[in-house]
DNA sequence: CTGTTAGCGCTTTCAG
DNA sequence: CTGAAAGCGCTAACAG
């Protein structure tokens, strides 16, 4: 900087407000001050500069998994200024090395936490790095099947069968039964979230004493194991059956499938603006996580 | 750093030296301070260490896409002790964006370009860095088809399609002329990249005097379309015709389809190790990009 | 508007 | 093996 300094006629400190913006420079001076450094090729040494300044012009992303949530994280965070310090922490392992590692010392301005569940004493040591922190959850499913409900009640279904993952033990039937369905138990199966799992869901149903004329799948994958065994069955989507996936994958989408998504970069986008807010003082408020129904060609009309 | 030094009962500079495992400090002073350090919960500020040291233990990552070659690299990154700051460069805009403000001002210590086709002066500014860079390209789908036809061939098929997505205008028939292949003219078809476009060219060779055994698709998407419609033609798959994608997306996993992929994950680890052997002053020399062949359910014997 | 003067929090010689 | 001192390249007060 002292090199450009000198090159420009002016001191160093007067270099660095010019290339910063700061104000308190003339117009002239930064012109001329910025030519100098652009034919130099210089660009402020940005270790330097946080360290001196004690701003850093960066976040941490801490995500579980590479996805479109922090596509869009990134983009607006890049946008405002900030670096992004990516890590992948999806295996156990890798979440206990970096806790240990700690390498965020005094590197960061804030972190995001996204899809990213944490124990107790994790979060407390991203606590103890003492900047904003913004989390940003799965979508909460409940939310999914309401809009998913609505879609179908809309649309004139009142036999709807409910397919959930394994593991999920929560219940929905209740959602169902509040917005006036018919739900026998029967209706309401369970499989592995993946394509061989929904084809078996088919079997299950075909052996019910009749076919519901919706289903509601959590799992993208066996949403799309529906789709596949009955249209083997030479039955038609969706003039036969309906289908609604809860999860927006990739999948659902290649073999057009109404799904629930989560809208995965405005999310990721939404919370970069919360975060910033905690950075610059301000006070956030909890806004809905943002759902929004694709409807595609899997549902019609009963 | 001179609190935790003061409170040790050491200086400033064993401090540091025993929090790095600088050799030169005795393995009791060792232990001592790391226990005193963790228990004021003191981590080096990263910034100043690299001011002072010169090493940044940071590599910038610019990448076209979130992807699993991301997700590769930046796990080979953390192991090895650097933080990666993600600049996601998809379009134009973000691209200028990012080269005008040229963030990096020596703040990393070498660049790696994941699927990125950068133009000449964009290229000479990274190279103004200073820094190792590493680029990944995408793979050569040449490669590809001679991997999918050698597959084919070895269960016997001599009736191969070639399904091509729109714009991809290279001479590819000559691979399989070459492997001793017949390739009738209406046996190479193009189609857009979806879903739809595979269904279509299902009806395209169902018109044609006979059907191919095998039909290699250059898309993911369009090749489950192929599968789709064909099996609700009442056909199975691969007893009346193999398929083979040439790109490994996830739904070809989801329908299990045989693909060829770049084995993704495992090259962005091997960029990682070039770019780190370069950093540490070695040489590398171009390795081939590995492709692997997923064999699935969709391809069998004639 | 611009220059001068102190550091920011470390690492690295160089002595001891 | 350990400590003292001298910066690393900037920014922020403070003068002018």
């Amino acid at each position: 900087m002292s090199d450009v300094a000198k090159a420009a006629g002016v001191s160093a400190a007067t270099v660095s407000r010019a290339l910063r913006g700061e104000p308190g420079v003339s117009e002239a001076t930064r012109r001329h001050v910025s030519e100098v450094a652009k034919r130099m090729k210089y660009a402020i040494a940005r270790d330097a500069s946080s360290l001196a300044g004690g701003r850093r012009y960066a976040i941490a992303v801490l995500t579980s998994t590479v996805s479109p949530l922090l596509a869009g994280a990134e983009g607006a965070l890049r946008q405002a200024g900030y670096d992004v310090l990516l890590y992948v922490l999806g295996d156990e392992s890798s979440r206990s090395h970096f806790f240990n590692a700690n390498p965020l010392g005094r590197r960061v301005d804030g972190v995001l936490l996204l899809k990213l569940t944490l124990t107790e004493s994790e979060q407390a040591s991203i606590d103890d790095l003492g900047v904003p922190t913004v989390t940003v959850d799965d979508t909460d499913l409940r939310d999914s099947v309401k809009v998913a409900v609505d879609h179908l009640m809309q649309l004139g279904h009142r036999d709807v069968a409910l397919v959930l993952a394994d593991g999920i033990d929560e219940e929905y039937d209740e959602i169902l039964t509040k917005a006036g369905l018919d739900v026998p138990p029967e209706w309401t199966v369970w499989c592995s979230p993946t394509v061989d799992g929904g084809e078996q869901v088919v079997d299950v149903l075909l052996d019910g004493p009749r076919l519901p004329t919706a289903v509601i799948s959590s799992s993208g994958a066996a949403a799309v194991g529906i789709f596949l065994r009955m249209q083997r069955d030479g039955r038609v989507i969706p003039d036969d059956m309906s289908i609604v996936s809860l999860d927006g994958q990739e999948i659902t989408r290649v073999v057009g499938l109404t799904a629930v998504e989560g809208a995965h970069r405005e999310q990721g986008e939404h919370a970069v603006a919360d975060l910033l807010t905690l950075i610059r003082g301000g006070e956030i408020e909890p806004a809905d996580q943002p759902i929004r129904l694709v409807v595609r060609n899997s549902t019609a009309r009963v």
